[in-house]
DNA sequence: CTGAAAGCGCTAACAT
DNA sequence: ATGTTAGCGCTTTCAG
């Protein structure tokens, strides 16, 4: 069954390989006749030009290679569900890698790839990178030729397209949401403190609280670094026993969730007493009990628009760096009032 | 930058296309003193052997396909997970593809890949495809060389290789540990009734009852197709007052959720009053309230499993057709005794 | 020890 | 309208 070739079907009828290539190109230079007959020949015995042959001779393989932290989290599973769809309504396939965080495993699979198995890469640092600050395999894959687009974890100093979070505003708008339903002591319970898109949202909290009037208080903000989600709960007891807390913003939902089970246990009302406001999208948010009011992100949208950048540009179709920046919403369900 | 080639190499030191190849192979026709100038060189500047010309040469592209239904379920995104891992330790690449539970859209995955893309395929059924019971889209790919392993979701007719989960006896060591913790009245509550894996589950739970001396009772199995999870809990709230329960095994996270909060608003303690066990791995039930005991189903081992016998199967190291099952584990939380 | 040449499957410029 | 040829980047006989 060793795949038909073009060589094959130009046996068949005795004519030549360029005879089949152009009739299969469906090519003026070919009667109708021999056109049609080859066509016909090869849809019936379902031929497919080889894909490798095809890549080499034209130098461009139609498919993107994606890095991603990790597949487990909700926010990443669906910026790939976007950017799987969308590259293949334009006619690519998408080769999908796990960094796991690791800066190492990151430089390995730009590696691997970069000998002409992909035209491009969307990626999202891992945290391993974004600390140590070292951004060179990105430079010099691009320098190389290759382009890349970054989305939500992006590298400032290199040069590329990016598609970010709105988490400034997403964090500013949902402290002013708070304000005007009546909350007084808000607080920012952040697991993402030593990465950028971390600093985005606490700084979005200061300003929304300098807005609308309140108080900055250093104490009011938690810093979770490095701990498992079993550990939020044991932090945030005494928290909120040292301090009045009638509203909370996480960067993530499972510290919503601590935030919600250790609201409870201190005798806090939610969302009488204490509402509850998470960084999510997604699947424990809508299960909780109560369920979360969230920012939501929109992962998927992220993932369309990366993928529509990054094609866009290897079809030459734009050649500006751009940046994107995708709004949140606020969902409000039941952890807040 | 256009990639550095083996002929630049030759030009460089004014030797023969093919000496480069040899040396950078490090063949022993070729003497030490090029080899390693050579391969100094290619070293230094980052050479690659070009992708697409290897696997045209050598009819292998060392990378594998991968068709699932969705990636949003984290059981799928476990075995993504273990699969790519797996992979690329053995040199592999993975192109991901999303199936959406259609079968129009599978059929156009394995069209798009089978031109000489990858080697061969991990895939998992959609829903559409299992049940239309459509399979020669399998069939055809197999007979035209391209091994497929397919797991969790499997096509019985289909001679491949396959990885299961232990669902009958996961099923039933779950009736019988409810019976041993005292409870009488288990129901079954599921959400895959026209699946497969659905009627494994629930024929271990006859089985379980039968081997404790329950009685099978009908009306205690709640079926509940292609409803939202928002609308589980108004399905099972009457079914509590219909019926005294005390043990539930759902077949999802989803279900157990909703058969938890229906316990509690029908005035049932957890785990006192009612015991919740699901089929699940992972995110929700460690995050729920009360956190959920599951039938653990380890997705990363089956997609270890997955390319293990895949890869060893294009790499020629077994031929046979092999059936492995996966077991899986009771984890015991707070939402039974 | 090194090189020439064929071939993997395909396209396209250039004959005929 | 059809065929010949070169070439994409690489490996591998076979010759020297």
């Amino acid at each position: 069954m060793g795949k038909l070739t073009i060589k094959d079907i130009a046996k068949e009828f005795n004519v030549s390989i360029s005879t089949v290539s152009k009739a299969l190109n469906d090519s003026y230079e070919i009667s109708e006749a021999t056109k049609s007959k080859i066509q016909k020949y090869a849809k019936e015995h379902n031929y497919k030009p080889n894909f490798n042959a095809l890549s080499l001779k034209n130098r461009s393989t139609k498919t993107i290679g994606i890095i991603i932290p990790t597949m487990l989290k909700y926010f990443f599973a669906q910026v790939f569900k976007g950017i799987e769809k969308t590259a293949l309504e334009r006619g690519y396939k998408v080769i999908a890698c796990i960094s796991n965080e690791s800066y190492t495993k990151e430089v390995e699979i730009i590696e691997m790839l970069s000998n002409g198995s992909i035209d491009g890469f969307i990626l999202s640092m891992s945290k391993e990178t974004e600390l140590k600050k070292e951004f060179n395999h990105f430079k010099e894959t691009i320098e190389n030729g290759t382009p890349i687009v970054m989305f939500d974890r992006v590298a400032a100093p290199i040069d590329c397209d990016k598609i970010i979070t709105d988490d400034f505003n997403g964090a500013l708008n949902t402290v002013e949401h708070l304000y005007k339903t009546g909350h007084k002591n808000i607080a920012f319970v952040s697991t993402l403190s030593n990465l950028h898109i971390g600093e985005q949202r606490l700084l979005g909290y200061k300003k929304g609280l300098e807005n609308v009037g309140l108080p900055f208080n250093e104490k009011l903000v938690v810093n979770i670094l490095d701990k498992d989600y079993k550990e939020y709960e044991a932090i945030l007891i005494p928290f909120y026993k040292e301090n009045k807390i009638d509203g909370v913003i996480t960067t993530g939902e499972s510290a919503a969730v601590a935030a919600m089970k250790a609201g409870l246990k201190s005798g806090l009302e939610i969302p009488k007493d204490l509402s509850v406001i998470a960084f999510s999208n997604g699947i424990l948010a809508r299960h909780s009990s109560p369920k979360m009011t969230t920012i939501s992100q929109h992962g998927e949208q992220m993932g369309e628009t990366a993928a529509k950048i990054l094609i866009d540009k290897l079809e030459k179709k734009h050649t500006e760096i751009v940046t994107k920046v995708i709004k949140t919403d606020l969902v409000i369900r039941d952890s807040s009032r």
